[in-house]
DNA sequence: AGTAATAAAAGTCAAAGAAAGTCAAAAAGA
DNA sequence: TCTTTTTGACTTTCTTTGACTTTTATTACT
């Protein structure tokens, strides 16, 4: 078996009912005798938000690593979009979701206005490709972290 | 826990309900078993003004610091904090500011996760200069939005 | 009482240390 | 061959530490 999903299995171990777990990069490097780098990239490719994760980390000292489990609560047409979202999305579709989640009554207009300005061209000012692709990054993560 | 957090706590907690309390800057170097100047890397990164505290001190015999707390209304202090926002901000500084405004109650434990999902570096990936600029984008106007 | 010396704070700043992040090359698998 | 994994050198961010400075109060002398 690869060391990646070794470590995978490990920090999945960790959630032992809670939903967020905090790691120490290089404690974790060496207790699977690998470079810390690898710890990375099994983040990266693991605890994806389309995977239902959301990761926040620190660095310096008393650095960490956070990792949360998007809890069930959040309904399964959430999810089901987390997950078909690509690496990119315009703002178009963006409003689209948003007013369907708003008919559905899968967020209020509270999170509507909140999702809106956070992924609206305006604010973001970035280029048209970079641009598509951290809003795709933003509109995600706080999908998962509606509820 | 790293130790400039477990100073901050403490601090924080000595203004129970006062909105101006005092220290003496070796005395709580003692208690925490560490240099004094940390005490002032506290101040500089935890009090500061667009952290909604005011800082005065006096040196020589009988010195001490004194940290007084704006007191403004929510929107008073949400504007002045938005002000105060320059073109960029830093993960950290966004931070502090959620857990000022969650303390002060000024937002709700809703907002705050969406705030600092929207702003974190993992869901950003920018080159830390347009980083900082997007981010501080977002979150001033994400706070214009909030009611 | 008025000044000089001493002690008692707090301030500054930069170096060292402690994490985590990035990126691309090399290696391994399919 | 093409994709995924592993590795490692280099970077960035944040914290801790300590030597040195400045300010203020107290004490000692005349």
């Amino acid at each position: 078996m690869r060391i990646s999903d070794l470590i995978e299995d490990f920090i999945k171990d960790l959630f032992d009912d809670n939903e967020e777990i905090e790691i120490q990069r290089n404690e974790l490097a060496e207790h699977f005798n690998c470079v810390p780098s690898q710890i990375n990239y099994v983040i990266a490719t693991r605890f994806k938000p389309s995977q239902g994760y959301y990761v926040e980390s620190k660095r310096g000292g008393g650095g960490h690593i956070k990792i949360k489990k998007a809890t069930n609560t959040n309904s399964e047409y959430i999810m089901y979009v987390i997950q078909n979202i690509g690496k990119e999305i315009s703002s178009n579709e963006v409003d689209i979701l948003i007013s369907d989640f708003l008919s559905y009554g899968v967020i209020d207009k509270k999170e509507a206005k909140l999702l809106k300005v956070a992924t609206s061209d305006n604010v973001l000012q970035l280029t048209k490709d970079i641009k598509d692709q951290v809003r795709a990054r933003i509109f995600k993560n706080m999908l998962l972290n509606l509820e």
